[in-house]
Order: C-alpha cells, then sequence, then structure tokens
DNA sequence: TCTAATT
C-alpha cells in the first residue's frame, strides 16, 4: 500500500517546486458552474471526479469542492444524447495545489449519499501522460486483495493504481487491474509475471496482459450487443462508424432494451428519450425461438406495412430483433403497428432502397475491392435477411448473400456481405470476426479478390 | 477474467 502513495509525493514535490503564488481560499462570487472562471495556473490539473450520484448538479457539488481552493472550472458528464448524469465530473481548480489538497482530502475518502463506493478524485485520463501503462490480472484467486496484488507487482515499479475487481456483494471476480507509473515497468511486470504461477484454486496460470483499450471496449461491447439483439436501421445509409452517434446511441441504449428483451412490444410503448425504438427483441445467442423465413424470401412472412415500404418488412417480422433509431422523433413515428412495427419517416432511405441490388437482382453482388466480406461458420438457420441484419451496424450494405446447396436448399454456412466503402468492411471484420453464436465462431475476412493475372 | 464513470 506504501507504494501508491509514490506518484503522490512525486506531483507534490513537483508543486513545492513551482513559485507562483496561488489563490487558495480567495474565492469570491463565481458564475454558475461549468463556466471556466477567471485564471488558472499553467500546470493546473484536471481531475476527474467519480461515484457522483446522478441527482447533484454542478451547483450541487461546487460547495463541497470549493473548500479546497477556487474552482475554475465544473462540469459533470452528461450523455450527449439522453442528456442523462453519468454519475462523474471533471473539476479544475484555478490552483495547482488546491486540485492536490482535494484529491488527499476526497479520493475514497468520503462517500457521498446513495453512493455504493467512496468519492474519486483523481486526476483525468486527459492528463496523464505516458502510454499503455496499465494492466489486466486475470487468474488470481478470489481471496487475493488489493494489497495481495500490489505485493506481486511492487518488484517492478511504481504503481499508481491498484483495484481487483469485484462484484455488488464484494466478492473478488479474480482478475484486477494495476496501473504502473510507466509504460516500461507495466511491460516488465508482464514479462515476470505472465504465466509465471498458478494460483491456489485458479484454472489456469496467471494472466497479466495489458487492459483493454477504449477501442476494444467498444467493440467487445458491440459484439454482445448484436449477439443479444440484432439490429435493423434504415438510417445506416449515412457515412458511419463504429463510434459514430449512432453507435454509441445504441449502446447507451443497451441496458434498456436489453431489460426488455425477450417480449415483444405493444403499440404505443413510449420512446426513449434518444428516439430509439425497440420493436423486438430476441436472443441470439439462441437463434430466434421461433423458426426464420427461408432466406430466398420465397415464403414471405406475412406482411404489415409492406405496401408503405416495400421489400421492409420482411427483414423485421422474421422474429428478429429490431432496434431503430429516429433522429429527432418524429410524431408520425408513434404510430406502431399491431405486429409491433415503426413506419419509417417518408424522407429517410428505407433499407429497400439501400439493399436494392440484392433485392432487384441486379447482378451486383461485390463492391470496391476492400469492400467484400467472406463470412463463414455462420448458423445453419441463417439466410440473407438474418446475414444482412448481422452486417447493418458497421455500414451501408450493397448486397449480402448466404449460399445454398442446390440439391438440398440448406445454407452452406457461408456467405458475402458487401459493403459501399472499405472501412465499414473493417470495422465489420474488427467487431464480427471471431464472434460467437452458439457452439461456433464467425470467421469474418476480406472476400479474395479476383486476381487479374488469372482472370478465369 | 476487462471496472463505475474519462468531455
Amino acid at each position: 500500500m506504501a507504494r501508491l502513495t509514490e506518484s503522490e509525493a512525486r506531483r507534490q514535490q513537483q508543486q513545492l517546486l513551482q513559485t507562483r503564488p496561488s489563490p487558495v481560499g480567495s474565492s469570491g462570487p463565481e458564475p454558475p458552474g461549468g463556466q471556466p472562471d477567471g485564471m488558472k495556473d499553467l500546470d493546473a490539473i484536471k481531475l476527474f471526479v467519480g461515484q457522483i450520484p446522478r441527482n447533484l448538479d454542478e451547483k450541487d457539488l461546487k460547495p463541497l469542492f470549493e473548500q479546497f481552493g477556487r474552482i475554475y472550472e465544473l462540469t459533470v458528464l452528461k450523455d450527449p444524447y439522453t442528456g442523462m448524469h453519468k454519475g462523474c465530473a471533471f473539476l479544475t481548480y484555478c490552483a495547482r495545489d488546491s486540485a492536490i489538497k482535494a484529491q488527499t482530502a476526497l479520493h475514497e475518502q468520503k462517500t457521498l449519499p446513495g453512493m455504493a463506493r467512496p468519492i474519486q478524485v483523481k486526476p483525468a485520463d486527459s492528463e496523464s501522460r505516458g502510454g499503455d501503462r496499465k494492466l489486466f490480472v486475470g487468474m488470481l484467486n478470489k481471496q487475493q486483495s488489493e494489497e495481495d496484488v500490489l505485493r506481486l507487482f511492487q518488484p517492478f515499479g511504481v504503481i499508481d493504481e491498484c483495484t481487483v475487481l469485484r462484484g455488488p456483494d464484494g466478492s473478488s471476480k479474480g482478475c484486477a487491474f494495476v496501473k504502473f507509473s510507466s509504460h516500461t515497468e507495466a511491460q516488465a511486470a508482464i514479462h515476470a509475471l505472465h504465466g509465471s504461477q498458478t494460483m491456489p484454486g485458479a484454472s489456469s496460470s496467471l494472466v497479466v496482459k495489458f487492459a483493454d483499450t477504449d477501442k476494444e471496449r467498444t467493440l467487445r461491447r458491440m459484439q454482445q450487443m448484436v449477439g443479444q439483439l440484432g439490429i435493423l436501421t434504415p438510417s445506416l445509409t449515412l457515412p458511419f462508424s463504429p463510434y459514430s452517434a449512432y453507435a454509441q446511441a445504441l449502446m447507451q441504449q443497451q441496458t434498456t432494451v436489453l431489460s426488455t428483451s425477450g417480449s415483444y412490444l405493444s403499440p404505443g410503448v413510449a420512446f426513449s428519450p434518444c428516439h430509439i425504438q425497440q420493436i423486438g427483441a430476441v436472443s441470439l445467442n439462441g437463434l430466434p425461438a421461433t423458426p426464420i423465413a427461408p432466406a430466398s424470401g420465397l415464403h414471405s412472412p406475412p406482411l404489415l406495412g409492406s405496401t408503405a415500404v416495400p421489400g421492409l418488412v420482411a427483414p423485421i417480422t422474421n422474429g428478429f430483433a429490431g432496434v431503430v433509431p429516429f433522429p429527432g422523433g418524429h410524431p408520425a413515428l408513434e404510430t406502431v403497428y399491431a405486429n409491433g412495427l415503426v413506419p419509417y419517416p417518408a424522407q429517410s432511405p428505407t433499407v429497400a432502397e439501400t439493399l436494392h441490388p440484392a433485392f432487384s437482382g441486379v447482378q451486383q453482388y461485390t463492391g470496391p475491392e476492400g469492400c467484400n466480406l467472406f463470412i463463414y461458420h455462420l448458423p445453419q438457420e441463417f439466410g440473407d435477411t438474418e446475414l444482412t441484419q448481422m452486417f447493418l451496424p458497421f455500414g451501408n450494405i450493397i448486397s449480402s448473400k448466404v449460399f445454398m446447396d442446390r440439391a438440398t436448399n440448406q445454407s452452406k454456412c457461408f456467405g458475402f456481405v458487401s459493403f459501399d466503402n472499405p472501412a465499414s468492411a473493417q470495422t465489420a471484420i474488427q467487431a464480427m470476426n471471431g464472434f460467437q453464436i452458439g457452439m461456433k465462431r464467425l470467421k469474418v475476412q476480406l472476400k479474395r479478390p479476383k486476381d487479374p493475372g488469372h482472370p478465369y
């Protein structure tokens, strides 16, 4: 535990070296929270504040933090789509040493009303220099505490942070995060400790690796989401990346959607704040409970509203999940058909339009090179529709085709999906390659380009 | 076995 304070000591030393007078305690009248107020030190530290009750806003928090010095800026983090309080904030004091005092006095020292864990007050991620220095430690035994982990890692450098992951009941999940003060130290620890020993009761040897980056976490979440729901959206004809507004909106809706998964919407269900409407959900880990319609569409499922949006309804009525974002919550969208379908805004391109080449029989099954994916290990039940839905989140699909055995009319468990741009294809590979469905893992890679030297 | 949250 002792070394945990070393980096803090370093910071305080640095602070002692600085000569500029700081206006600690000289707080005067200030504008409402969030607005930069006056001057701040050149070397001011932006603090991240976590474990804030969601009912407290800037003005509620100000008194707590003002006692350590004049606040330059205090911003509660809100979700950009829902405006929802994220339970954390950024705080910058005018004076650097106010930040240090606040961190010393508050970090892990006090628990705000209604919070299960103590308040967090520490330099924001944006303040930290130096690349990867945070490790994920797996295959610990569940009795090992932070102190035990610390002992294990101390020999390799200065540890800024050490957290054992715990469930709501406080029991260890058998893994931890350890943050070193430098990448080099972290690397040394990996070298020395990864696989070096097996903790009593653990099923395999100790895992020590760099923790997932945000990007990796995002992808993992997307995988989970796609796996659990399947996704349908008409707005994906717009330029799209995994971090676009749509993807973020989806992720933040995940909880909401999951909470109702397995049941179909009844008409008139309330719209969520960011206008995402769940129109039905089904677990995809297990495939849809109801048999999927033949991929060819030869036996169309019952259609409702098909006059208004020809070609659009079929993908939805197969029992797959649908999540449809509506930018701007148009009043007309409040209509929900009896089968849970929702009409699309007329001005938006429909899925039918998006998929036109594939649905109209035009022989355009490939996009430009780098845009075409080969997908193997598809579930037997997957048809074109399911393939399309599975890859819709990643971009604008020009075509998608599951290959069928001519004799048996059964899927050959592989297919092709073409996007209109290489970035979407790459995104889809990142997110879906190795994605587990049932017992199998999808193989998603670029389709081999036709070798121009060997036209036949 | 990848956090509760990082504009």
